[in-house]
Order: structure tokens, then C-alpha cells, then sequence
DNA sequence: GCAAAAAGTTAGATATTTAAAACAATTCCA
DNA sequence: TGGAATTGTTTTAAATATCTAACTTTTTGC
């Protein structure tokens, strides 16, 4: 059995393609998946050899791109990592979207299990509760919306 | 003049090691290098070439080696980056120091400046707002300490 | 059903990075 | 000072990833 861990980094690219691909289609083609990624084809096929030899797709050539059940577990931890990434982004740094999508496509790929863990934690926490008020202003930068006195934090006003 | 901004990971590597190696002593022989990254010498050998190319390093053959001006310059904007990233697992997320660092090294080549810059303001508006109060605790996982009713978070007793 | 278009493949070239092995220069001391 | 140990280099090879070009297969539309 391949070991999901150890693939590189542009195998779990092509990978999060297929898988989008497939999220939008049957199945996804050849030239779907160069496409996504904005390759050519010829360097689809190649990586497409690699992914079936791993297990991770099923594909014989000429045929369309599925993801086995390992490969598509694969592809859910490295969306699962980008998701994570593209919400601290956007929810916490507020980043704009675009760019923080292609951040998050950066780093997807180096995120360990405990640093993505703890940081859909954070993100959640930091969504949810009521009583914390870090929060980005293009103009300001971070301000704190409790406007409190001994805070020179709060000496900005709330913009919102 | 070389382009700083389209440095490979490696060779950002490779001028980060040096960066360090110089901080301990005057300057860095190809051995210090290689341990620091554990590769081997023929291989720092090889990198020191290029980046002597991109004017980034002061470096001939058998000599030892020195930033330039601008490889200063480089290695401090990647160890900016690397503080960030650690900074953030570290203070933020709570991360073990020894992780956050091998992951904010694996990191530091994806961030933009953008990200970089509001991570930098996020951590350190996190660490001095006196009324801000998510933090980490290794049982609970982020709690609040406010301790007020109708915030189910807040339910969580703050172990401090 | 067949020709043209589209899709996909293979082979070969290039780039990047690194390691292994053999060799050369430098340094360290006795 | 001179030989051993250390340090550094060059050459060669391997792995990965991508492109170009030429070719083959499949699909489409009449």
C-alpha cells in the first residue's frame, strides 16, 4: 500500500485537482486536470503513471481519472489543510480572497497534523466567541472594538 | 543584479544557513553550512556557486564565505519570516517550540509580504491586548478565561 | 463509417537538487 | 617542515518535474 505521507508535492497537486475535477464531474480528463493546474497534458500523463502505480487513482491510459478510496482519503487531508489555511487567512488576517487562496495553495502541502489541528481550533474559537474583538480594518490595521481607557489598542475606535 | 525575489527555496535555504553561521562566528566554511542543513560539502560546493553568481555571497573557491550586502538583505527578509511563522505556532497556537520551528522553516519560502506583514501585526496585537484571552491550554485546547455565562467556551474554567 | 478535430501518449531535452566517489587543497601539529 | 587529517572540489549519477515535438488513439459530426 502507498504510503499517503510521504508523496510529494506535486503528486498531492495533482491529487486536489483530480479531486476537484471530480467535484464538478464524473470524472475528470487528461486535459480537466492540466487544465486546473495549468500544465500541459504530457506532463499529466506522467504524473497520472505515478498516482496509479501508488494506488491513489484509478487510470489506464486513454481512460478517464478516478480517485480510489485511498486517494480520495489523500485528497481530503490536503483540502481539509487548505481550507484551514484559506479561513485563518481570510477570518483572521483578513486577507483578500484570491490571495489567500493562493497562500493557502502554497502552504498546504507543509502543514503538519498538529499546526493544522490547532489552527482550525483557533480559527473556530476565534469565529465563535462572542467576547473577542481582534479584528482587521484595511485602514487601521488590528483594532480592539472595546474602547476601553489604559488600552492603547483601544484608543482607535471601532470603524464598524 | 540579482533578483532576490526569485530566489529558489534552496538557494533561500542555503543563504539562511550561511545568515546563521555568521551570527556564531566571523564567517561560514562549507562544512558549517553543510551541518547546519545536513546535506554534504559537494553539495554546499555546488549552491555556493550560484549564489556567488547572484552576487548574494562573497565566496571563491577553498575561502570562507560571507553575505554581501544583498544576501544580507535576502537572509533577513526569510529570517523575518521564519520569526513570524514561529512566532504565531509558538505564542499563538501553542505549539512545541522544536515543531513550530521545523514547520516555520518548511514555511518561511511560501509567505507573501502581505501575509507575512499581518501575521506580524495579529501575533503582536495578540500578545499585548491585556483584554484578550484565547489561549492554549494542552487539555482543553483553546479556552477563554472571561468565565461569563451564555458563552458555551467560556463554560471551560480557565486552568491559569 | 469515415475524415477531421480533439485528446492523450511517448520520447527526448532541460532544469533543479542532491549524493557518491575520487581527487585536490589546506590546515594542523609533532 | 612535512605528512596525516581535515576540508573542499569536481565529476558523475540519480530522482523529480516539466516542456517540446512527434505520434497515436478516441471522439465528433456529417
Amino acid at each position: 500500500m502507498a504510503d499517503v505521507a510521504h508523496l510529494t508535492e506535486s503528486m498531492e497537486m495533482y491529487l486536489k485537482a483530480i479531486y476537484l475535477v471530480e467535484q464538478r464531474k464524473r470524472a475528470a480528463r487528461v486535459t480537466d486536470i492540466a487544465h486546473e493546474l495549468g500544465v500541459i497534458p504530457s506532463s499529466v500523463s506522467a504524473a497520472l503513471r505515478t498516482l496509479s502505480k501508488l494506488e491513489l487513482i484509478n487510470y489506464a491510459p486513454y481512460d478517464i481519472v478516478t480517485l480510489t478510496p485511498q486517494g480520495l482519503e489523500a485528497a481530503e487531508q490536503i483540502m481539509q489543510k487548505y481550507d484551514a489555511l484559506r479561513d485563518f487567512f481570510v477570518k483572521v488576517l483578513g486577507v483578500e480572497k484570491s490571495i489567500a487562496e493562493s497562500e493557502a495553495c502554497q502552504m498546504e502541502h507543509r502543514i503538519s497534523e498538529e499546526v493544522f489541528d490547532r489552527l482550525l481550533n483557533f480559527v473556530h474559537y476565534y469565529e465563535e466567541c462572542p467576547y473577542e474583538r481582534i479584528r482587521w480594518d484595511e485602514k487601521i490595521g488590528y483594532f480592539c472594538s472595546r474602547n476601553e481607557a489604559n488600552c492603547r489598542h483601544c484608543t482607535i475606535r471601532d470603524p464598524a
